[in-house]
DNA sequence: CTGAAAGCGCTAACAC
DNA sequence: GTGTTAGCGCTTTCAG
């Protein structure tokens, strides 16, 4: 033996005087061997170090009850949610392989390298595909969308997604409550889900009759603080409270008030989107939306379960975020009122 | 066929009326077939959208040809490490899996995870695990350690780690040349690197004749602010410049600094490590030191395959890292002197 | 309850 | 340059 010991289910069953696939019955814990049959193979599989081979079973396995999962290496949400598909998954009897996005590494070939693997389906995390990828990857593999939505029309491909309108609009209504009647929104630009939440927050304010504008921003604490910057010496009458499209964003925005000696929450209420670690990270714990990163996970891995089962039409679930008052947030010195 | 064609390579060689072997030879880009064979079976393969199984590949092959990486979901430098692994495994013939570790995914699972894929050889990024579960680990397959010291003694065991006494004396010797004379090292506690960064720290400000002064922090923006806090409201000297533990931890004192009203790098001057995201996130971008992600995921996949190779002895390489100055370090408003 | 045998898709010897 | 053959380690009928 080399020094790397990797016995086999052969070396189990002649070890302990049974066929392999007794070996394999009792490993994989399914019915049709007896206890004492069980204990003996067990016990001579752990004396052994038996470890069974994934590839193996994978390979023989008819379906290979693995799902992939594709994102992005640095987006903190990403992580959450690979952290509780991990859990989902698990719960449903399916293995998970992740497959990392970064700049060196497009969405294609790591879709590719799942595609390899013979993934019984693949989720994909925030994707930035076109349309037309997405249906050329559909045609290998029923696809999950998680955290972007997507054409309906297109077949074998399901999406979870986080309402933003909903999630702004909760916003605007804790600030409205709050006593707030001037409001901002730094918006997302570009960003996926930017023109939901501009919208949403157009929407809410009207709804409850405030005074509020727009400024362009974008998802980095760079645009955040310039765009708190310019809205801070603008000319026009000074928001009491400021919607920032993400944290990071937010995080910029309380940068910037520092520097100008105003008070969080006193002068000014600010708000995040994500509750990534971010926000509670700083000093002044964020008000934040939660998009509920666990429920986000479950959903998608029974909706690529339906998918997987034939289910001919696939699931486009879209969750109500929920919102998370933190610190960041007041009723204002006068009460704004 | 299924709603999803999975053609073999059975069926290519029937298709091109060639056998198994060749296609496989096509397949592998290794000699052994005419430009015609070769031409006409990659067509044929296009035309039938094949796609290699790794699972079967892997399984057939003598090693698997595999590198297992084991990191946490919740570290952006991780992030940047396993984006270059990919590059460097690949550069080598390897092919990369992931194992993510996170609050509800603990290391041992994360590993044997890579073992049931029957992975040549784990990379753990920033293990926590007591030498005991190391060895048991190296027991079944060669360990890199990045960003991680290790007892050298621990047979089969490589590490790649950066020098994290030199990178502490290189952010004192970049603000001493600037004029500082009065310094506070914000330290990390209990993380990994806190006790070399201090005492990388002490001996660099000696060296310098420098006033140097050590309070207890954290890896975190939170403890980075509250040191800084008690630094200001401190009775002793204030200091000319703040070395914080890491970008988290040097944020946090951005934090404090703006909100007191004082201004980086006129009145102080503020260093982070690590040279994350964070680093140049902040309106401020920091002066701090990078660990080189990229020397450290080569060094790290060749430490792997000498290993594999059989090296007798493990490498252990000691990366030096360099100072990345920027915004957050000047001569401050006297010149200091 | 247990064992024998076939084969998942591919690679690696070996013949021709 | 090409085809044949024998498995990699496991799961899964199918008999007994």
């Amino acid at each position: 033996m080399g020094p790397y010991a990797r016995p086999t289910m052969a070396d189990i069953a002649r070890e302990a005087g049974v066929s392999t696939a007794l070996v394999s019955i009792v490993m994989r814990d399914v019915p049709g061997a007896s206890d004492e049959t069980r204990r003996r193979v067990r016990q001579v599989a752990d004396e052994l170090g038996y470890v069974p081979d994934d590839r193996a079973r994978k390979l023989r396995r008819q379906a290979s009850r693995l799902l992939g999962v594709t994102f992005d290496l640095h987006q903190p949400f990403h992580g959450d949610l690979v952290e509780h598909l991990y859990r989902a998954a698990a719960d449903r009897g399916y293995d998970v392989t992740l497959s990392a996005v970064a700049p060196s590494r497009a969405e294609g070939p790591a879709i590719d390298a799942l595609l390899r693997e013979r993934c019984d389906a693949a989720l994909l995390l925030g994707s930035q595909l076109p349309d037309d990828a997405l249906s050329a990857a559909a045609q290998r593999f029923p696809l999950v969308l998680l955290a972007r939505s997507v054409d309906p029309a297109l077949p074998r491909v399901a999406s979870v997604a986080s309402d933003d309108v909903a999630g702004i609009e909760l916003v605007v209504d804790h600030l409205a409550d709050l006593g707030h009647r001037s409001l901002a929104h730094i918006d997302g630009g570009t960003a996926p889900g930017a023109p939901e939440r501009r919208a949403g927050f157009t929407r809410a304010a009207e709804r409850r009759g405030l005074r509020a504008r727009i400024v362009m921003g974008g998802p980095t604490e760079q645009a955040g603080a310039e765009a708190m910057r310019a809205l801070l010496t603008d000319t026009e009458e000074r928001p009491t409270a400021v919607v920032a499209f993400n944290d990071h964003c937010a995080s910029g925005v309380l940068d910037t008030l520092a520097r100008a000696g105003l008070d969080v929450p006193a002068d000014v209420s600010v708000t995040g989107y994500d509750d990534s670690r971010l926000a509670v990270a700083r000093q002044t714990r964020m008000t934040t939306v939660s998009q509920n990163a666990s429920t986000m996970a479950a959903e998608a891995v029974d909706a690529a379960l339906d998918l997987l089962g034939g289910g001919r039409t696939a699931r486009h679930v879209v969750l109500t975020p929920t919102l998370v008052p933190r610190s960041s947030t007041g009723p204002g010195r006068a009460g704004q009122a």
